[in-house]
DNA sequence: GCAACTCTCTACCAATCGGTAGAGACCCGT
DNA sequence: ACGGGTCTCTACCGATTGGTAGAGAGTTGC
């Protein structure tokens, strides 16, 4: 459906440009020409691929929607518990976001700028995958395997938030502090956090 | 400078509005005229106040700034150390954006839309007081009161930006989860993890 | 009474926006 | 060779944008 062969060069160029432009400047900033220019066609070029402004969107953010909901489900099928699924997890959290940090400026913008859309395709795509990983914790507490005083909905999503966050704009922010700490040494520190947050205390060691 | 007396009653009215709906829809996509109509004036009268929408927006964005540039000195000035210096520290970053937490959405819009000028900014006028804080973890862990694995700077900066941006956005993506955790539980889960992030591991229980 | 200043308005402007009309170019099966 | 589909273009549209011109109302000092 949404990848014939054919076509598909001057559409992922669009939605490549797209992407980035969307992410850099915000939908509202970016206008259809300038768009068009980056991708090296012309405006109603892009308006037949897309229909609208409206349907690019959509389709920018769908490109990133379908990669969760293949990723999710294949993360939270794998055998794996305690650290090494935390880290499993976090991994796949930070890879995908920082193999293009434009997805987490892109996603940070939508739950600005467009609250309830963003409400509703997460509870109905992502959310009976995402409750796996409070099931899982939860799992794990009453196991006592890990730390009991977390809140594992609110754990899991306050990760969430701030591995998007940092790497939206964590070399934004970092003029804030001296010297500056470079993204790896603040996805370091949130990895840090998530670890002793969860994990039980006893190897506190390293 | 900011403020004299007979005018200000149309200033800050105008100044109100654009900081809620700035935080709102962005400031690329909210008109002047809209600016306008919510302040009960016309166009050319918030021309008149602000020169143009730079002007509005430089001013919007000035009012945070200048919270924080009499804030900050006054925390950092509070004689307090460990725990409690920790809770008056997070207290001050939750209750100024937890007060309106349009706040946090336009710290969050600034770093995406104007990043050159936001690390500008920060690092002139915030930093001098920021890095107190980074230095007086370091000194804690000299003295053997705070973990020494935490990385000061990272530590900070981290914690900052999960406030802002659970702030900003902690009601828009807890659909992730079920049952949605609200964001008092979301604040009370980044407490837990500054605390056990950074405070030693022997007081673990409550 | 009058000039100067502050503040707000109506009316208007060029530029840009998202989107459309419609024609030409290419490729296809027949 | 030809009709139909796919794709791209130039030319254009009405609406909205940020911003200006300039006049009027109210207040102040003299």
């Amino acid at each position: 459906m949404t990848q014939t062969l054919p076509l598909d060069d001057v559409r992922t160029r669009i939605l490549h440009e797209a992407t980035a432009l969307f992410a850099a400047k915000g939908c509202d900033a970016t206008s259809l020409s300038t768009i068009a220019d980056a991708a090296g066609i012309t405006k109603p070029t892009l308006v037949y691929h897309f229909k609208n402004k409206a349907g690019l969107r959509r389709a920018v953010l769908g490109q990133m929607l379908e990669h969760w909901k293949n990723e999710l489900p294949r993360l939270m099928m794998a055998a794996a518990s305690g650290g090494p699924r935390l880290d499993n997890l976090l991994g796949a959290l930070f890879g995908f976001f920082l193999e293009d940090r434009n997805r987490a400026r892109l996603v940070l913008r939508e739950m600005l700028d467009a609250p309830d859309n963003l409400r509703d395709t997460l509870r109905d795509e992502l959310q009976p995958w995402t409750r796996l990983i409070a099931e899982a914790i939860r799992t794990g507490q009453s196991a006592g395997t890990l730390r009991p005083d977390a809140d594992p909905e609110a754990y899991t999503l306050v990760l969430i938030t701030t591995a998007i966050g940092i790497l939206a704009a964590g070399d934004r922010t970092n003029a804030l502090l001296a010297p500056e700490p470079p993204i790896e040494a603040q996805l370091h520190e949130i990895i840090r956090l998530a670890r002793v947050g969860l994990l039980p205390p006893r190897p506190v060691e390293n």
